[in-house]
DNA sequence: AAGTGGTCTAGACCACCAA
DNA sequence: TGGTGGTCTAGACCACTTT
């Protein structure tokens, strides 16, 4: 990256330009983890204004190209891990080390939305489980799951009032019996609330990838889950399913 | 919004909390298409630098609650649409006006990492078909699918060299024939490059989801397509599909 | 021509981390 | 304590759209 200044000529924005010799630089001359020169002095290098020179860095760490720690530095990001999030049986219990992992269930009133999707009065308890998924030890996504009271009235497994980790594992399993015959599932961006980001070990803000999930069982809406993904360290797969047709005109 | 100045006490940036106010300001006193005051003029309300407000505003953008036009202002954008990528039979052809139109065809020496998708060389051309989604006469998304040379030799059927449209239908037709019988799918964040900005009618740079389809025909991977769906305006989503169970511990 | 959002600057200070 | 990235300012000019 012996680049210095640039000489533009074009009305193309220098961030942009930036960005294009950055990432060059990335694919030639830089290795997975390495760091990279502090803001202050790449700004220098470039002949450009710190806020400029982090405007490209930002777009950079949004296609995670780059990592960035306050306090530590940037460094060079591995490439993203794939999660499968197909809508099919795969990781049990007690697999290795890339699960959800419940950590904890409490009854609280869901968000608007939520409570939209279950058909219930947002002022309403439901039943909350948060789960976290790691994968090499990093937290990449939380979710929340929502059920509603009136589906575990019946036969509800819930005597004790133990709130918590046991209680949320008793509510999965018991949503296991339920046996949800289908589920609509939805991918979107957003960005970090204050929780997630905490969860995540990200900064406010940062964006994500927001999966929100209904579970249907005998045509009733029991279960909506809301997950949220670290978009700069994750990529979602869908695996194979059955046969396709491509369409259009 | 009548809000004027805003007290911080916390450490909290004031580019969040400049967000959740205009959030709830967005909820409560502003319905779909209204314009917002001009930037100046709301950071001069909040008592805050321009450069302030706008990291509040992009955020709003990213989440898909702004819409902003350079030359003409900030607009309440509607709500996301939903648009289907799940792999099943949807629409066809002849279909009303939300469907995928292909809009050119031409060999090209494919993307490297397409390329290694494929398992061909990154130099030797591929077929590549155009295609564009739009609804409510909005573009929506871009597409371009990638199919290698060797697939396309037996009983290809390309005998005039037509470049373009006509082209491009026929090269979808043909591999509908090919019946594939799978497909594995992965959805990331990205930015627009140039092209996609284009087609999208957005400035470069701006956050989309690209999906990545392999399509795999007994066995053999015959085609990969990289779909760029605009961030800020749709949300994908995938329908009912079969049983499916919770898991984790 | 006037008004909008987009880019850019040259500073400053703060929050965080490691030594 | 020194170095890093994160936030913030008060300007300036540019590209674009509308009138």
């Amino acid at each position: 990256m012996g680049s210095t200044q640039l000489d533009q000529q074009t009305s193309e924005p220098k961030y942009w330009h930036l960005k294009t010799v950055l990432t060059e630089a990335l694919d030639t001359e830089f290795s997975v983890g390495q760091a990279l020169p502090n803001e202050r002095e790449l700004a220098a290098r470039f002949g450009v204004a710190r806020a400029t020179l982090r405007q490209a860095l930002d777009q950079l760490e949004l296609e995670g190209r780059l990592q960035r720690r306050r306090g530590v530095g940037t460094t060079v990001a591995p490439p993203r891990v794939g999660v499968d999030v197909s809508p099919r049986r795969h990781t049990w219990p007690g697999a290795p080390g890339d699960a959800w992992v419940t950590t904890d269930c409490a009854a609280a009133p869901p968000p608007t939305a939520v409570a939209r999707m279950l058909d219930v009065h947002p002022d309403e308890p439901v039943e909350v489980v948060h789960r976290v998924l790691a994968t090499h030890g990093q937290a990449v996504a939380t979710e929340q799951l929502y059920v509603p009271a009136g589906v575990l009235t019946d036969s509800g497994p819930l005597p004790e009032a133990a709130g918590g980790v046991a209680r949320g594992r008793r509510m999965l399993a018991w949503l296991q019996e339920l046996r949800p015959d289908s589920q609509d599932r939805a991918v979107e961006l957003g960005s970090a609330g204050a929780p997630e980001a905490r969860r995540l070990d990200q900064l406010p803000g940062a964006p994500v990838l927001i999966v929100t999930t209904r579970y249907t069982a005998a045509g009733r809406t029991v279960a909506a889950a809301v997950a949220t993904y670290r978009a700069d360290t994750c990529r979602l797969t869908f695996g194979t399913q059955g046969t396709v047709s491509l369409s259009g005109s």
